[in-house]
Order: structure tokens, then C-alpha cells, then sequence
DNA sequence: CGAACGTTTGAGATGACTCAAGCGTTGTGG
DNA sequence: CCACAACGCTTGAGTCATCTCAAACGTTCG
């Protein structure tokens, strides 16, 4: 019986697409190799034919697009259980670069065998679809907090985001999380400058809603920091009675 | 024999993912009912739950988030061919409004067919699949267009991305094209004010590059609004002999 | 100890916004 | 057929959020 610790946070606490244990077991089998990569590691550029995807085990990764002035926007952060780039399984190329953010761990899952269950676990591979659309729901959320928040709200927006996902990942307590990012990470997450989001933190911490220092995000006010960032979060696909445990997590942080 | 007008444009010119006659068949049998909307008309509300999808034959739809002030930001425009909402089969609920905006009409295909091709047609469930992650990938081009990109990059990157759409879907000559927005929807798309979208507009015109009056966009100088834009259409995954076509027939309009 | 990197602050420039008014076009009812 | 309302487009003036450039400071690591 294979212990099932790499796809254990795989579609954790979302609606509707619980893996059954033999869909997992199956994922699990699917899993080539387990590999380590260092800090700011480049593992797929733009336009790379893909014959694998990664499954996130542990640290943070980000997918981004650079301009010709080299400017770089991010277009997801992704979190332990994130399976990072399934979608290149059907899309075979992808349109922009993968990397790590901080030392991690990652599962690799060779396309021959997302073809197995996909010829014969249709089930499974609705709920592949399903953790596929859930990145575009994130994208969705992120085109709002680019296009009508203003620089407070982006960054408190995405805060709350990352927290949430955290907590559903197991690592966040609702009020503290790890994240080691530097301001300029987060500028490229935000639209904007790094100096301008070192003002934005600043204006955070004096408004008691949220501190980011030492790699360690502590959410002082989280109902507030929620209604700075316009944040809900339906996009997230949380499971109903999750989301109560959240909101009572995040009164009384264990 | 089904005639298949309804599905005929559906993932035409897309890369590695032509449907068999099989599957079009299969798709186009698969339609429920064809409806007729009047333009400006909500026909999804987020949180609804959904047991069918929409795929777009005439006119324009978009997909939105509206914020807490009644800001809205768009996050998709959707041309015919467009399987608006398939997104909606594996996730049940969407996390945005779905509305036309002109005068639309629409194949709707009940959820329960879409079981039967995920259950019987794996490869074509992969084809749907991969039509939901080239939107998403739409997402991810807009994310660097808001979040990287000056007013009048933003609105030449949009007017480059819809006339390549627009042009594969035979509705473009990749000079001219019939678009009837206005000036406010193209704020909402690209996270400006209605007023600021006018000025650039003015700019586009002035610099030679893009005329869009009495819902007519005429791309005056392709190359040059791409550059203005930093606009690559790879994300499109449009097909390799297509693209050839499509620079050729921008030189030399029928 | 020095180099590299990330954070913080200041001053000045600028792109986009807000508010306000006028204009053009379209559709409708008297 | 005209009048008017509704809507969208255009322009101007002033404000403000964010950016740019520059420098200093703190932290980490070899």
C-alpha cells in the first residue's frame, strides 16, 4: 500500500472534489521522482515542450512574465499542494516561466501517466480539471486586484488570499504565517514598485492590519485587512464547513 | 449527418487540438437548445449553480467582477467559438457574472452530456479541457498587460489580442473589424477610467497606430500597435502555418 | 570584514484620476 | 417630423497616487 505524503494536500478541503483513496493511491503511484531545488531556480521557460508536470511538496514557487524592459509580473504564487503546472499536461507548451521562490520540494508526474487516467479514471481527471480552473479562479481574483484596487488594497488583497490558502494547506494558524519573500517579490505580485510596497507596509503596520517582517506575515486585524483588500473568498472553492473552521481559527489562533 | 454550424469555430486554428469529425459530431449533438440574447444581458450570476455551459455563435460576451463602489473589472471578452462558461462543468459555480454585450446567440450544452464525453471520450475531454486553460492563459496575458503595462499599452496589447481572435474566428481581415463596445467596456477591460480610455484613443489615432470609431476598430499599423502593446500572441496557441497566414494576410488585407 | 542584497526614506516628476461641462448621435413619443 | 431624453464621446483644469532617482541603513553570508 503506497503512503499516500505527496499528494496529501492535493485538492485538500475544496468543494465538491474530495479524492477518493483510490484516486489518490493512483496519483500517488503517478509520481516519477521527488526532487529538490534551490532558491530563485528557473524549471520551466515559456515555450519548453513539456513531457511532465510538478506537484509542490514544500516552498513556495511563482509562474511570471517578463516585458522587454525586464520588468516581470507574477501571475500565481503557488503553495504546497499546488499542482503547479498541470496545466501544461493538456495545453503540451506553456506561455510563461516557472520557478522556485524559496528552497523546495516537488513531485514529478510524467505526462504518460496523466494519459492512463485520463483513458480511464474519468473521474479523477474531472477533478484534475477542476484544480486546473482553480488557478484561472485565482487569476480571476488577481485581475481584479490589478485592475481596481489601489496599492494598499492589492497588497492587502493578496495577503488575505495567502493566508487563507496557507491555513487550508496547514500552514497558517489564521494570524501567522512563514513567507519568505523580499517587498520586490510582492511588487511584481502587485503592479507596482518595490519602494512604493515598502510604503504600503508601512501603512499596514500603522494602521494595526497586518505586519510583514523577518519572513513572517503576522495578520493583526483580519476582518479588516478582508475589507481593505475587498477580499472574498468564494474564488478559492473552499468547503463549507473549512471555511467555518477558518473564520474561528483566525478569532482564536491556536 | 449533423450539420455542425453551431461548433464550427470552436478551438479553429488551435494548436495541436483540431477536433476529429467524430468529435464535432459528438459536441454538436450535445446541444440542448440555441437561444438569442439581447445585448447588455446577465445570463449568470456568480454562485449560481450551474447544470450547463454556453458556447458563444454570434456576437460578444464578457465575463466580469464588480467591486464593493460598483467598479467593475472585466476578465474576459468572448468572441464567437468561445465556450464561454465550460468552465462551469467542472467547478458547478462561478465566481463571476457572465453577461452579453451585444446581441448574442448562444448553444447551450447541459452538463449531463458533458458527463457522458468525460465518461466515453477521453481525448476529446482533454480538447475541452485545453479550451478552458487557453482562457486561462488569456488571463495570465491580461495579468501582465495591468500589471506591466502603461494606459495606451494596455489598450493596444487588447485590440492586438482581438483581432488575432477575431481573425481566427473568419470576423477579422486582420486590418479592420466590427466591435461594438464602448469606450467605458474598454476601461473596464483594461483598468482605466472611461475618461483616460478616451485620451488614448485620441493618442492611438494621432500616432498613426489604431482608429476605433462607429464600432469599427481599424488597425492602421500592426507591427506598430503590437510593439506600442508588447503584444506576443504565442499565449493564443494559435497554430504554426495559421500564425504565417495571419501576418500575411495583416500585410495584405482582403 | 566586506560584498551582496533587501529595506527604508526623501524629493521631485508624471501618469492617471476626478469633476465638470459641452457636444454628437440615436431612438422615441408627441 | 420635430423635440427631447438618453447615452456615449470629447475636452479642460486641477488633484493625487504612484513612479523615478538617489542615498542611507540593516542584515546575511562567505
Amino acid at each position: 500500500m503506497t503512503d499516500c505524503v505527496f499528494t496529501e494536500r492535493f485538492l485538500r478541503d475544496r468543494r465538491g472534489v474530495q479524492l477518493e483513496p483510490a484516486e489518490r493511491v493512483k496519483l500517488e503511484q503517478s509520481i516519477s521522482e521527488v526532487l529538490t531545488f534551490q532558491p530563485r531556480t528557473t524549471i520551466v521557460q515559456a515555450g519548453d515542450f513539456l513531457h511532465q508536470s510538478t506537484l509542490l511538496i514544500d516552498g513556495l514557487m511563482s509562474r511570471y512574465i517578463d516585458d522587454r524592459n525586464g520588468m516581470r509580473q507574477l501571475v500565481a504564487v503557488h503553495v504546497p499542494g499546488d499542482f503547479v503546472d498541470l496545466h501544461a499536461y493538456p495545453l503540451k507548451l506553456l506561455d510563461h516561466d516557472v520557478a522556485t521562490l524559496t528552497a523546495a520540494r516537488v513531485a514529478i508526474v510524467p505526462h504518460h501517466a496523466l494519459d492512463t487516467i485520463n483513458e480511464e479514471m474519468p473521474a479523477l481527471t474531472r477533478k484534475l480539471w477542476f484544480s486546473t480552473l482553480l488557478d484561472a479562479a485565482m487569476h480571476r481574483a488577481w485581475l481584479f486586484r490589478l485592475g481596481r484596487l489601489d496599492a494598499v488594497g492589492r497588497v492587502a488583497h493578496f495577503l488575505c488570499e495567502t493566508n487563507i490558502r496557507l491555513v487550508s494547506a496547514g500552514l497558517s494558524d489564521g494570524r501567522r504565517f512563514a513567507f519568505d519573500i523580499t517587498q520586490t517579490d510582492l511588487a511584481e505580485i502587485c503592479g507596482l514598485t518595490n519602494v512604493h510596497v515598502n510604503r504600503v507596509m508601512r501603512h499596514l503596520r500603522e494602521a494595526k492590519l497586518c505586519v510583514f517582517r523577518y519572513s513572517l506575515v503576522e495578520v493583526l486585524d483580519p476582518d479588516g485587512l478582508a475589507a481593505r483588500g475587498q477580499f472574498d473568498p468564494t474564488y478559492l472553492y473552499i468547503s463549507h464547513d473549512r471555511v467555518a473552521d477558518l473564520s474561528s481559527i483566525a478569532r482564536h489562533p491556536s
